[in-house]
DNA sequence: CTGAAAGCGCTTACAG
DNA sequence: CTGAAAGCGCTTACAG
């Protein structure tokens, strides 16, 4: 491996002058071919501790997130990556499986580690998480929660929610059951059932009713089951896509035709749900777009550009086979 | 933020004694209380950057993948995460998007960035790939694919074909098809493929068809959709769940009832394939388990132990609704 | 056990 | 435009 000094050398000039060379400083045409020739001829790369050393900066954005083996989540490490590659900087991944604790370590690590900036995918922020984003002193772009002290984009969850609120009661349903996960997670947990209510606000012969699960498939059908037995809905609104997959299957488990006993809508538009049968309509939430716009904010902080406090990424609704129209529900 | 000149200031030693310290080198009692009682009170922790440029090495190990958004990656990083961080490494991710050249380049770049060795999800291997091991220096374990002259992971692809094809043939189908992948994924197209083949050679009465798609869901519905127009199986055998998947909607859209008409099977044992309807016979790989080994392995290689060249994750089949027992097949 | 000094590979004023 | 020198924060022989 070579050094700066080898190529000052093997091109007859100065450390300093590579050095400016490199960095676009002003170096003589002739110089700039001496030094040009010997580098493609050593196939030379800069140190890049000795730089980060010195410019106590690197081109790396940590990026802490919940878990890996989530669609929302890998689809929107997709965008980030690929932007980020763009503007030539480098990802670094630190996965917390989900653990608070872990999250506050992982800011603070990644600090240590001198990343430019972080991008946090978020479940909660709590005072802990405010303090550290104090004393690292290093630009944070939250992405699916919001704060009003930290730079945040995200899904414009309560819109949605009221969104396919809306588009459930315009089909006819009036007994309708929301099957969401707990408070703690803002966005999916109060956001999108806060929109859905707000929907269901809007009309008063609606009965809705408000069920709580967790993020995993297999508790989801479990619950969906039970709910199934307390309520009888017309429709079940999903909190995300794997919820709602959940509870296709105890649908069936219970015998009820999805749509004709029971509409079903999911949230997220994870690609196998055009697959299920039947397919289910649901909130696109366009992840990879979400990812690519938080590598470009992260990357502007990072120059000392300003971006906005608070962007939304956009959500589509995608129609497919699972709600049906429902003149009259009989119970 | 202090430096190592701070503590030794504070604590009224030399930096070579807190370095010592720090590096478990022989210092005194009373000396190594005055140091701690400075570090605790400072909070200090050593630059990483300097550590690296003396040491050369970091304790990173570099993972390459080929994309993010596949339940088989997203588990394999999570054991691979899991194991490093017990074992003090930390795990850095880098995407290549399924782009072949970018493998190569990201192999130098994580050489550049001293890390200490290198796990590659790879789906295949080329002479550029052996070119760029052979440069760089730094240990290299392989993930899914085998080659003779790297250490390599794999999961026993050709045994588990070689089994659903058994347990296919056991329940009485004659006519079988495969849906695969192309032969440039030596584990997936090759050896899957390599072990159903097996299983029907076994037996002279069994008329078995091969057929290729990719490793898109919708792509593998429109492929299998053909596929029952040409053939008439009375199982078709997948070669990754998502194609499986696929192959359900298709025989939806066709009108087969599965399992009665048409039995399928997938290959990898995610999530969503317990939720589907009916549920999804598949062989399930331990992804998470086989990460874990991969960590274990290379920090072994990094730490200058030896290793088996070659080792074998585990598979098992899981038995669901998706697949009929077939005494008499009527075409 | 301890400390002074050199050096890892780079960058950055500063002087010319 | 160019070069000599100092310094980033560590570690590591070496001498005591």
């Amino acid at each position: 491996m070579n050094t700066i000094a080898d190529i000052a050398r093997l091109a007859g000039v100065a450390k300093s002058t590579v050095s400016r060379y490199l960095n676009g400083g002003s170096v003589s045409e002739e110089t700039k071919k001496k030094i040009e020739i010997v580098i493609a001829e050593t196939g030379y790369a800069p140190n890049a501790f000795a730089q980060s050393l010195k410019a106590k900066k690197t081109n790396i954005i940590g990026t802490i997130i919940p878990r890996l083996d989530s669609y929302a989540t890998s689809r929107t490490l997709i965008g980030i990556d690929e932007r980020l590659r763009e503007l030539n900087f480098h990802m670094l991944v630190s996965n917390t499986n989900q653990d608070l604790e872990r999250e506050i370590e992982n800011i603070y690590t990644l600090a240590k580690q001198k990343v430019a900036g972080i991008i946090l995918l978020a479940t909660q922020i709590t005072d802990d998480h405010l303090k550290a984003f104090k004393q690292i002193n290093i630009p944070v772009l939250l992405v699916g929660q919001q704060h009003d002290d930290v730079y945040s984009l995200v899904h414009d969850d309560e819109t949605a929610g009221y969104a396919i609120g809306k588009y459930i009661i315009q089909r006819g349903h009036k007994n309708i059951a929301f099957l969401g996960v707990g408070e703690h997670d803002i966005a999916v947990g109060v956001n999108r059932k806060k929109g859905v209510k707000k929907a269901v606000a809007d009309h008063d012969d609606i009965d809705a009713r408000f069920f709580e699960t967790t993020f995993n498939m297999s508790e989801a059908a479990i619950r969906a089951q039970s709910l199934f037995d307390e309520f009888s809905p017309s429709a079940l609104v999903c909190a995300t896509d794997n919820i709602a997959i959940g509870a296709v299957k105890a649908a069936y488990q219970k015998n009820l035709r999805v749509p004709e006993d029971v509409s079903i809508t999911g949230f997220g538009g994870y690609e196998v749900t055009a697959m299920m049968h039947p397919s289910l309509t649901t909130v696109q939430i366009h992840f990879v777009d979400a990812g690519r716009t938080a590598a470009s904010h992260i990357v502007k902080l990072v120059n000392g550009e300003d971006i906005p406090k608070l962007t939304y990424s956009n959500f589509e609704i995608i129609l497919r086979e699972s709600v049906d129209i429902r003149t009259d529900h009989p119970i």
